[in-house]
DNA sequence: CCCCAGTCCTGCGGGC
DNA sequence: TGCCCGCAGGACTGGG
């Protein structure tokens, strides 16, 4: 979690910070164990101040805020992170603040409950090296059931793990790819190399409307609560999960088969064996 | 090159 | 009641 939709709905979210300039960044006291920023604060703080925000954009499941002068921020939330304008739910998880000039007052909040959120000030250089083609593949939105198969038509990976690989498409994570395989009917075992050209167009529009129909909702705030858009709202797409954390319940597809959760690459799977044959 | 297992972090729920 | 363990999965690393 959050991935392509959860970010591209904090994006969305904090949309109107463009234009702002930062006034300064804090660390808060926390007895928490630090999260991983870079390069370290007085940096930041030194290259960011009076910097205008130029633009925020989502790259794969990372928000990129851009300044002027070229630098970017980059946002890596992992499991837990949400960037938040509101008031935080829990002021021992902000890690991040960022305040803002200018009127009405703002702060930008980096929220993440467990530490493995990442922020990095990156320049232009860096930027290209660390969220280039070389280490992201195509945005998932923007992918082709050519690009799909090209990258990875030899591959002998089951395809849900591949699904996963952010240097083969960019934006997919656990939960997402779960339930765009069962969409079209994808075994989650499927070696990459088995699949007709015809199941990689499938597979393509099953990506496009599952994503797009969970930015639409605003992303999935699942049990734990911990995601939310950025004025602390849930998202709505968790009600139209049709696998996912549904193990033993009624496949909705087919009303008769039972959701099964299985592990692949350390992670959990969740599929319908009688609406995805292998 | 390809692929997998292990690592980080915190909260939560199950078992006893 | 309290403790311990496993699980949750982002990105990345080391090694077969």
């Amino acid at each position: 979690m959050p991935e392509l939709p959860e970010v591209e709905t904090m994006c969305r979210g904090i949309a109107e910070i463009v234009g702002r300039r930062i006034r300064d960044v804090r660390r808060p006291r926390s007895q928490l164990h630090p999260i991983e920023i870079s390069p370290r604060l007085a940096e930041i703080r030194r290259r960011t101040a009076g910097k205008m925000i130029v633009a925020v954009r989502r790259v794969g499941k990372r928000a990129v805020i851009e300044l002027t002068g070229g630098d970017r921020l980059v946002f890596e939330p992992r499991m837990t992170g949400r960037l938040l304008l509101a008031d935080p739910p829990d002021h021992r998880y902000v890690r991040l603040v960022f305040d803002l000039a200018g009127r009405p007052r703002r702060r930008l909040l980096f929220w993440n409950m467990r530490g493995l959120g990442v922020v990095r000030l990156l320049s232009p250089r860096q930027f290209a090296r660390r969220l280039g083609p070389d280490r992201l593949g195509p945005d998932a939105l923007k992918i082709t059931p050519q690009l799909l198969r090209d990258r990875l038509g030899k591959s002998r990976r089951a395809i849900k793990v591949a699904l996963l690989d952010q240097r083969a498409v960019a934006g997919i994570g656990n939960l997402y790819a779960s339930e765009i395989l069962h969409r079209c009917k994808l075994h989650p075992e499927l070696p990459c190399h088995d699949l007709r050209p015809a199941q990689w167009r499938k597979l393509q529009a099953a990506i496009e409307d599952v994503l797009r129909e969970a930015i639409n909702l605003e992303g999935s705030t699942l049990a734990d609560g911990t995601y939310r858009n950025a004025r602390n709202g849930p998202g709505g797409f968790q009600s139209r999960h049709r696998v996912y954390q549904r193990a033993g319940d009624t496949c909705l597809q087919c009303g008769k088969a039972t959701i099964v959760r299985m592990v692949q690459a350390n992670r959990s799977t969740f599929f319908c064996p009688r609406c995805q044959r292998r």
